[in-house]
RNA sequence: GCUACUGUGGCUCAGUUGGUAGAGCAGCUGAUUCGUAAUCAGCAGGUCGCCGGUUCGAGUCCGGCCAGUAGCUCCA
């Protein structure tokens, strides 16, 4: 970082520091107008920044703009920020007497050794580690704005009260934050929940229920085509496919450590209320496959020869989410993923591993989302206080130990998550950002040394001993579901030709044409293209917007001249005129862009 | 699950202080036979998310539920 750029928005550290003062100052603005409101924490952010209040009444868009024009004033008036140490005693006496006893509890949190500080501007004094830009007046005033206010609870725990957030974005001049603004305009527009609807990809309905999306026939044919991709391609790979049961009864569950760990998450088939009750039949439809396909590996005695086993299943798994999280096709109930299993000796276990990640960045990479992911090392938190995880910490050192040392032979560029961990063991997670910026996983590749000794899976080995073997649980694509949602958004609805539902519309201009325009799709549809007519006497400008609309690969546009000349006219449907072609030049032409898996649009 | 907001024909929206619904686009039927962003005319389509309450009378007020959106929490 040069000297010059020290203290511009390039550079992290200003950036946080810039929006972390806005924070102050929003705070300072809303204590001036509503002294009885109640302060808590308001940290900068990737984008912006945020404050948590404690107030007895609801923040509108009005008070939010009365919050905006009393900071616009904070800024005009030059406070200088002035930092400022008290001793514990001190601070908390003083935090107490502002009556502020979200800080105090902040300040009886702060470890023991902890330099306790605050920042003053004018009147306002907030805890605070710092850093701060030195005065309110290097704010720019017509370059902030407050975004959203919504609930947040305190200190993140579900169990405390729940306040109200204000977000908050600022930039050091107008017209980045009027680009930013714009940018974000954007991004809703690819918004999958609203383009996915618009296109007829899905929808849902209330008498369906939450989480519970129709493929429509447009999404329903892009599943499939991937499905049947990543089935031969595992194929390919030397995976074994299965086909095993929606549902079971609760003693697979309880073996798998489900039953514990994951009751609430699951739909029970039968009386809640005998969930516990053993003289009474219990059957829950699938959250996950792990068990069932385990049986596969069960069905007879095994050893040293079958293994690896590479078990893959396109598997449609049911998950109870809370009501809240339901997102479109990104958090639903019921979705298809590619799940699999591989049952390994402990020495295959790296080789294995290796061959998952080739073949799930394999696959994101020819989808076209490979270069937005990133990757998360996800491990147990011993602390976790709900008694998450199984196994003992010895078995879990073991494995994330494993773990790190294939991630580091592999040389993944990876994040840590903390108490991000299956029950059963450590995760690769995959993860990728929505057009909001928020995360999802969309791959997962999990090492499991605890599942298999719980089900009695073992494997006799080269000198004749049984042995537990290990498994990794891993997906290819993921979510079906999930990443259709992704595609979407990534290609703002114009998806690869290869894997558009419609890849060609035939738009004949007068009704002359239309024998040519049968002709033409029997003939592109014997080759596989998917392709339709327009036969609607309507203007060529209004079908070509529409077939634009609907982001169709090519348009044929035909006519008295085509016929003439035995050719079709050729239009994409970013807007390029191809000019007239032979239909067999066209045919070649789409033959090849699929078979690349072209994704150049 | 929590907080806030939202819910009128397929879509986008109107609907004054409560008096039993309107438009554009899409759709359908004709006409038009057209070369790159909207040809003309006509028709049809809604028990105003659902249930209950207040009222002589509710899309409009109140309550409950359902669904959606943002964020929080969760995501084996």
């Amino acid at each position: 970082m040069s000297e010059e750029n020290l203290y511009t928005f390039e550079n992290e550290a200003y950036r946080k520091t810039y929006w972390h003062t806005c924070s102050h100052v929003m705070a300072q603005a809303v204590k001036r107008l509503y002294p009885q409101v109640k302060l808590a924490i308001g940290p900068s952010i990737d984008n912006g920044w945020y404050y948590d209040f404690d107030c007895d009444f609801s923040f509108t868009q009005e008070h939010l703009d009365a919050i905006e024009a009393e900071m616009k004033k904070i800024c005009k008036e030059r406070l200088q920020l002035v930092r400022s140490e008290k001793p514990r005693e001190e601070a908390i006496a003083y935090m107490d007497s502002l009556g502020e006893p979200y800080k105090v509890e902040l300040i009886n949190d702060l470890p023991e050794d902890a330099v306790i500080s605050f920042y003053t501007q004018g009147e306002f004094t907030d805890l605070c580690a710092g850093p701060h830009l030195d005065s309110t007046g290097r704010i720019k005033a017509n370059a902030f704005k407050l975004t959203q206010c919504c609930g947040a609870y305190w200190r993140g725990d579900s169990k405390r009260k729940m306040l109200q957030r204000i977000y908050g974005v600022a930039f050091p001049k107008k017209e980045e934050l009027d680009a930013y603004l714009l940018q974000q305009e954007e991004a809703r527009k690819r918004d999958h929940n609203k383009l996915g609807r618009e296109l007829e990809f899905f929808t849902t309905v209330d008498i369906i229920g939450q989480g519970l999306p129709i493929l429509l026939p447009k999404g329903a044919r892009v599943i499939q085509l991937l499905q049947r991709w990543i089935e031969d391609e595992e194929q390919k790979r030397g995976y074994l496919l299965t086909k095993t049961p929606l549902m079971a009864k609760r003693d697979l569950y309880r073996i798998s450590g489900h039953w514990d760990h994951y009751r609430d998450g699951m739909f029970l088939l039968g009386n809640r209320d005998d969930a516990d009750d053993d003289s009474k039949e219990m059957y829950a439809l699938r959250p996950m496959t792990c068990p069932f396909q385990y049986q596969v590996f069960l069905n007879r005695a095994r050893s040293y020869r079958d293994l690896p086993m590479r078990l893959g299943e396109t598997s449609t798994l049911f998950r109870n989410e809370d009501s809240g999280e339901m997102h479109g096709l990104i958090r639903v109930r019921q979705f298809t993923i590619s799940e699999g299993h591989l049952v390994l000796r402990p020495e295959q276990l790296e080789e294995e591993f290796k061959g998952c990640l080739e073949l799930a960045k394999y696959v994101l990479d020819t989808v076209g989302m490979l270069e937005n992911c990133t990757f998360r090392f996800s491990q147990w938190d011993p602390a976790n206080p709900n008694n998450k995880y199984e196994g003992t910490p010895e078995q879990w050192e073991l494995a994330q130990a494993t773990m790190k040392t294939i991630l580091d032979d592999l040389n993944v560029d990876y994040t840590i998550g903390i108490d991000e961990a299956a029950f059963y063991g450590p995760k690769l997670d995959i993860q990728y950002k929505n057009v909001y910026g928020k995360e999802d996983t969309i791959v997962t590749i999990q090492v499991d040394m605890l599942l298999a000794e719980k089900f009695g899976m073992e494997y006799t080995d080269v000198d004749g001993q049984k042995k537990i073997p290990y498994i990794i649980h891993r997906t290819s694509l993921g979510c079906y579901e999930r990443t259709l949602a992704y595609l979407i958004e990534r290609f703002a609805g114009a998806l690869p030709l290869w894997m558009m539902p419609t890849q060609v519309r035939i738009l004949p201009i007068t009704d002359r044409a239309h024998d040519y325009a049968r002709e033409l799709e029997s003939k592109l549809s014997a080759a596989g293209i998917r392709v339709e007519s327009d036969l609607r006497s309507e203007k060529l400008g209004y079908k070509i917007r529409e077939a634009q609309m609907q982001k169709i690969p090519y348009m044929l546009v035909i006519g008295d001249r085509d016929m003439e000349n035995g050719t079709v006219s050729v239009r994409t449907r970013g807007g390029v005129d191809l000019g007239a072609m032979l239909p067999d030049e066209f045919l070649g032409k789409c033959l090849k862009e699929i078979a690349t898996k072209d994704r150049s649009f």
